[in-house]
DNA sequence: TATTGTTATACTCTATAACTATA
DNA sequence: TATAGTTATAGAGTATAACAATA
């Protein structure tokens, strides 16, 4: 098996790559050979364009998606340490220091010193980051209906299980 | 409708969260609010493991994913311009120089005068190049093969259909 | 004037290592 | 000794703006 040139794989055969060796490829007719059997080529493109949006969307409240995600955990987890936010936003608690230290200075996010070891800090939302938030989740599930409107119920669901599924043996942490 | 604390809808109501509402949420009972409602969450989380596998499975050759994806569109197309692989890669043009000063000082890549405009450079792989690249591709298909796993031929096609239609408006460039 | 490649620069996101104050 | 938060620092990856050579 040779690689395509193009992307479609029968067709009468196009004049020779070898007949233009030195030519440029015209445009529109750029291969991109192997990559669009790679299913983490196809995440990546849809990575990029949802989180385009996300943050198209988002930025009407400037909120990056980050962000957006730490607001979300602090609210179903009122008092929570740092260390265990950035373990349930997968980041290094080195990380997340200068993201909650923005919240912080935006009067979203409050630090209080933890009653029962002083090295911890419980985390909680103050009334207008709890406000923010409230706004930011309808903008959010705006967002959500826009990016798959196109697909069913039913395939949403489909897709987030196989996503899911996908490395497994990487996930195991 | 309230926010779930957990992730569980329903069941009897576990000790309110005002009851403790200066203490540490347990461990392992961290609660990701509507995070998981939401596409791009999985696709972010689909992303990071995939791209895991992707760059330690390359890092064998000290290939970086997006070397790799340069690689791979050259070689479907001997004599790309700069601009061109930028375009298909989605690059900046200006993104891509060093990307290709890197390849170039490996001697995976050469930039070759184009004949008839004497401001663009064709990109070509030498033969070390070429070699290089049959030994990842390989190695990527390995790779796909083990995040892949455990989905059928089937649900891989869904996936992948699926993918493809988000965010469709993002997507019109 | 417009385009190609380049450079200088900067921004975001992330991590590692070392420090401090507690435990 | 070990842990929570912090700081300093660095490395990917990306972009914008301006420039030289060429069209």
């Amino acid at each position: 098996m040779s690689n395509n040139v193009t992307t479609t794989e029968k067709g009468p055969a196009r004049s020779r790559a070898a007949t233009r060796s030195a030519a440029t490829p015209p445009a529109g007719e750029i291969g991109l050979g192997m990559l669009p059997e790679l299913i983490g080529y196809h995440v990546r493109l849809a990575q990029m364009a949802v989180f385009a949006d996300f943050e198209r969307s988002l930025g009407t409240l400037d909120l990056s998606p980050g962000l957006f995600g730490l607001l979300v955990i602090i609210e179903a987890n009122p008092g929570l340490r740092q260390i265990q936010l950035a373990a349930a936003a997968r980041l290094d608690r080195s990380t997340l220091v200068p993201a909650l230290d923005k919240l912080e200075a935006r009067g979203l996010v409050e630090r209080r010193a933890a009653p029962d070891d002083r090295r911890s800090n419980g985390l909680f939302l103050t009334r207008p980051g709890a406000g923010l938030l409230q706004r930011a989740k309808a903008i959010v599930r705006d967002h959500e209906q826009r990016i798959a409107g196109a697909l069913s119920a039913e395939e949403r669901a489909v897709l987030v299980r196989c996503l899911d599924r996908l490395a497994p043996e990487v996930r195991e942490s």
